[in-house]
DNA sequence: CCAGAATGCTACACATGTGTAGTAAATGGA
DNA sequence: TCCATTTACTACACATGTGTAGCATTCTGG
């Protein structure tokens, strides 16, 4: 008779601590794209990584600080791709000339990497605390360097804060759209478009 | 000794099918409204509403279906208080007239039935296929209506697809500004920033 | 080459949620 | 009044996910 001798799972290659971490995180990134943010749990990541459990519990204190420090490691490639994408220098021009850097720079910057902007972009109410407090105070940061630029070429009394709300809600679904059909939303479709939208109500 | 005798549930009361259903719609958006769309189940909902799981089964085939007719009953009450908001003859105006009527309407009837809105504007990517593909499709036929009237006032060659999508994401992130924050930003705030921004670049 | 440290695996005890079969209570009409 | 029907409850069999204790394997430095 065929022993059955429940096969041992054959041992995952060997990894010291810091690498593993690192590879977790792609796990994580790779189901949050492929299942989004619900299919992301301990064991999916696991799984996706070729090791068990316990490795992962091993790497770090639970699915929070995990994904914690998942956004960490992408906020920081985001930013990087941000400020490459769109030197600083390029900022001290008129409003109409940022936008036709910025657009274009914004859509490169998304297509060149989708997996990290769909967990951005995308990461819905329910993520836990940390990553929605995280991601949160990105967006306020980001409005508010927006909402300088606006008080520094629109007249004073302007609502300078819903606007940077509008605009920034604007920059959002151009992203998503960008991220659902790249070949619909081009760079110069929406550059266009944005060109119009601010039209004649900037200096 | 104290007889144990598990106490036996009490009955809950008796209650016609169709009138439970309501009951269960009912309990199954307090529950989106508290706990979000995750804390939805049909164990949740059950609760909520004082009753056992079979009790739900017995009115709706399960989750998917249970939450398709909430949204079905909610959007209809959205659209009844839309229309109503909103009479189709001021829809025959000027854009900047439509603007100025429709904000602050808008406005009025996210406020009316913040948890119908909560439940629509804050549905995360994750809910049902039947529940996403409904609101998204209730989302294009909103951005259609926006495309028609943006067609007849725009110069012929103007990308409306994209300025509709622009639109749509300004005016939903309105509804979420007021549902988180409504005495901060209020009707007026917000349909000065919508006059400002339709500024200049519509006749 | 061979401990022992580092790393990975198995197995268990829970917890929460699903869906259903079988049973108990309430209700209304003969 | 009483029984058939409607409605609700209990209890089970699964399924998936968490977190941990203890054992197995691999690797490395003396």
């Amino acid at each position: 008779m065929s022993e059955p001798a429940r096969k041992r799972r054959p041992y995952a290659a060997r990894v010291p601590m810091a690498e593993r971490r690192e590879q977790l995180l792609d796990a994580a990134l790779t189901v949050i794209d492929r299942d989004g943010y619900d299919g992301v749990s301990i064991d999916a990541i696991a799984k996706e990584a070729g090791v068990t459990r316990p490795v992962v519990y091993g790497a770090f204190d639970g699915l929070g600080p995990l994904l914690s420090a998942l956004l960490d490691r992408q906020q920081q490639r985001a930013i990087a791709q941000l400020y490459a994408a769109l030197p600083l220098t390029a900022l001290a021009s008129t409003p109409r000339r940022i936008v036709e850097r910025a657009v274009p720079a914004l859509h490169a910057m998304v297509l060149a990497d989708p997996l990290t902007w769909r967990a951005i972009l995308q990461s819905p109410a329910n993520v836990p605390d940390v990553v929605r407090d995280r991601i949160e105070s990105d967006r306020a940061r980001v409005r508010g360097t927006i909402e300088t630029m606006l008080a520094a070429v629109l007249p004073a009394g302007t609502d300078v804060e819903v606007l940077a709300h509008a605009i920034l809600a604007v920059l959002d679904h151009f992203g998503q759209l960008v991220l659902a059909e790249p070949e619909r939303f081009t760079a110069e479709r929406l550059t266009a478009a944005a060109r119009a939208m601010i039209g004649a109500w900037l200096p």
